[in-house]
DNA sequence: AGAAGTTAAGTGGTCAGACCAGTTGTTGAC
DNA sequence: GTCAACAACTGGTCTGACCACTTAACTTCT
């Protein structure tokens, strides 16, 4: 009756054992042999299921140590939608209008929400487009932002390279420390968005 | 010295596989014994690549018939990873509020690039918020971005219901007539962004 | 005793071969 | 022409073997 796959049931079941087993980032999980008899399937069907988790970013394997709990978070998934997303011309320009879009969301966000303990976090920083708009993505307090904007730069930096002129820096600081949203929206559309439409 | 792990490399051939083959949802792939001999490699490989790609929605398998392509859209991720993401409040949080940012963002860009026809689309649809709201995003006529909402709208819906009153779509779709983004905006935090925040 | 090198056991990674359980298309009897 | 039986596929699973790597215990030498 169940023709239920058993590689799923056994994902299950390994995920099950994890929760009441309590296992927290960094802790092991037993060998897949160990799983393989204490479940009762072949061990190729343990693999099937620690394929899935690992996709899924909940375990990490190391060869010759075993297999690990992952940092929460970690997600496989973003990174592997994205690569499936990129593929011709028209998902470039849709790749730099996405960013650019998220940028200036994050941007407004950040800026609200900006302390100013923040603040010289981000001042501090070296002034490097990446580091600078990192902190400043940090800044929104959201970790799913983070996560897709990571994406989204990371394949951007693939395609192109980045560069705005120092004042950018000191004028968006500027805006930042006065909380002024409009400003530091103005700011970026002068220095950033404008420059990726005319480079193309 | 590319100690690289065969299933990945594996996975990565046959999404190649699969891009020049041009398939479509429906095809068959070639079976699994066809791809080991092909690529040289073991059939437990080529299973736990596939395992991979049919987590992530590209295909699905069927016994006794072979593996197909699956139609868009239909992430199997999603369903798995909403019962595991999706358990700390802080995700949740940042998961609404994500998507409530994006959707905005998208009826702006949608609202600037609204066509006749496009209009004619969004207004004859069903009201229901996931169609409707598609639609929307498709008007913006950026890939990218749907995919990333496609995405959030289908986490979403494992966790929260939606429900705006009809008045929405009627004053939406005249905002989005008149290419009124101002307006058009203002309808949406009226309806859906003070509604979800006062939901919790 | 302490340090350095060696060995053995354990782990994930991979492969080959076997068998099961379904599907499909062919064949052949009626 | 129909329909049943069969053969040839497909994915699903298990087993046992080997490799590459890590760790820890065990020598051995100084």
């Amino acid at each position: 009756m169940t023709t239920s796959k058993v590689y799923i049931e056994t994902f299950w079941q390994i995920h099950r054992m994890i929760e009441e087993a309590g296992l927290q980032p960094g802790d092991r999980l037993p060998s897949e042999r160990e799983l393989a008899e204490r479940l009762q399937v072949g061990r190729s069907s343990v693999r099937e299921a620690l394929r899935a988790l690992e996709l899924l970013g909940l375990i990490e394997t190391r060869r010759g140590e075993g297999t690990f709990m992952k940092p929460f978070g970690e997600h496989q998934l973003i990174q592997l939608l994205g690569s499936f997303i990129l593929q011709g011309n028209r998902e470039k320009r849709d790749l730099v209008e996405t960013k650019l879009l998220i940028e200036r969301t994050c941007l407004q966000l950040a800026c609200e929400r900006m302390t100013e303990e923040k603040f010289e976090h981000i001042a501090q920083v070296e002034h490097t487009y990446h580091l600078f708009f990192r902190r400043i993505v940090e800044a929104t307090d959201n970790y799913l932002l983070l996560r897709i904007w990571l994406v989204l730069h990371d394949f951007f930096e693939h395609v192109y390279t980045i560069d705005v002129p120092s004042e950018f820096y000191d004028e968006m600081s500027q805006a930042l420390q006065k909380k002024c949203c409009v400003e530091a929206v103005a700011v970026y559309e002068r220095y950033v968005m404008q420059n990726m439409s005319k480079d193309k």
